[in-house]
DNA sequence: CGACAGTTTGATGTGTTTCAATGGCCGTGG
DNA sequence: CCACGGCCATTGAAACACATCAAACTGTCG
């Protein structure tokens, strides 16, 4: 039941990897315990914020942990979308693809964050690990009875949906009508913001991700996204210790250029 | 109650249009009548269609009618999100604005379409008509004990949150690694889809909107769309016998160039 | 120490924007 | 009825911002 969708998870965690990182609250695969799921430390985050302790024993016969070693994919863009999951450890991307390569990342992902929202037929886009990620995987098959015992967990992924939906529009903004800088400028800020409310040091900005990434977030080329770091560095908005290592001086500045109501330069 | 949020609608039906157009299926103001529900032309299309007839009653004593003249301002970016509106009639559409003026559409809103997810704080964007449009209003604040009544209502909510959310992904890759070209046949391919689902004529397409809503909606400018325009013309991609209306000749090229796996030309 | 991947910087090209002008349509008013 | 003005769409010419191509630099790992 449960288990007959896991091999592909067992496959992808075992692949070619042996030193993958274990799953502290989760198991590395196989079912949870309640007690891994108390110990969870973006619980609050969470659907399962929505059961009370003695609740979550509901949990443990449903949700199966996956660990997923840096640069593998958890799922694909179009596969049959047959689980919501939600990654409690690491950095994912979102990608969609073009027929002749050209990539674009829908978004990244943080611990506490739910993947594979956003499906139409099947997954929407695939999902893929920045860095050595853990997740609780919960079948859909299982999630409609939950939701039936516990309406509050079907209000809170509405809320998400809500929120990621709202999120999504901001980046429409950002790609269609943003310079590169302000671009730059608005990731950086989002960056901290997430970091802070996900509890992680927020101002030198720890960037999980390459600049190719980066790049193919704001829609625009590796090159471009580095000349826009040396630029912010130069005019003493910020300060780049190392390349994934970004303090945020000018904040001000910052918030004027992802505004856009700034005076071009 | 419900009557307290009414006040601003009424304001902008009324304002500076004597002529503004009276709601077929919904009355212009002021509340529904079950008849007009069971009438209603796009009912099997919204969050109505998980009500039985008989359960319709609900609803009257919560949905108000909305007439809005085109050009008008349904709600702004920021407003306090109080209500969810089901279009019933007419084209919307969804805008965002930088400091300085720059405009993003975030997508049109067709008859059939609801209007007001993507909340965040408040409305993520304004919601704007762009031709005389009708819709009908359900305060937030009845919808959550209309939900419990109907938990099928919830569910359909969550889905349609889901497919926007796909939407405005198949939209980020559009805007961030899309040709004008390839942009374009995306937006005509899409009009026509959505115009067959509605049971509106998809071949010639008709676009309510200007071409400076597409252009801000693809992240052009105006000249950028015109000519691309033109070049589909001049391909015998499309014709275009008026401005507005649109006959997609050669669909399989329209397809390729909207997958983006053309040769470039 | 050398190979490699990622980042940065430089030089050049080009596609889209910007600026400008023309034409069509429609409503208004002479 | 036609003239006029405004709005929108289209087309042309020029400028420029970002992409592309190319090379140097950095740190890491064998």
């Amino acid at each position: 039941m449960a288990t007959k969708a896991i091999p592909t998870i067992v496959q992808l965690t075992g692949a070619g990897v042996s030193g993958a990182p274990v799953c502290r609250p989760c198991a590395p695969s196989g079912p949870r315990s309640v007690k891994d799921c108390l110990a969870c430390e973006v619980r609050h985050l969470a659907l399962c914020a929505a059961l009370k302790p003695d609740e979550l024993l509901s949990l443990e016969r449903i949700v199966v942990g996956v660990a997923l070693p840096a640069g593998k994919t958890l799922f694909s863009e179009g596969d049959k979308a047959d689980a919501l999951y939600h990654l409690t450890d690491g950095t994912m991307r979102l990608v969609k693809l073009l027929g002749d390569g050209r990539r674009q990342i829908m978004g990244f992902a943080f611990a506490g964050d739910l993947i594979g929202l956003g499906v139409r037929d099947g997954f929407s886009s695939s999902a893929e690990a920045v860095d050595d990620a853990r997740l609780c995987r919960f079948p859909l098959k299982d999630l409609g009875r939950l939701f039936r015992s516990f309406p509050e967990m079907e209000r809170r992924l509405l809320d998400t949906a809500q929120r990621r939906l709202a999120s999504a529009q901001d980046q429409m903004l950002l790609l269609g009508r943003k310079s590169p800088m302000e671009k730059l400028a608005s990731f950086l800020l989002d960056a901290s913001a997430r970091a802070r409310t996900a509890g992680r040091p927020d101002n030198p900005v720890v960037l999980a991700m390459s600049r190719g990434d980066i790049a193919d977030f704001l829609g625009l080329t590796v090159e471009t996204v580095s000349r826009s770091f040396s630029r912010l560095k130069a005019d003493k908005v910020i300060t780049l210790p190392e390349p994934t290592l970004v303090r945020l001086v000018d904040l001000d500045r910052l918030e004027e250029l992802a505004a856009g109501d700034n005076d071009n330069d």
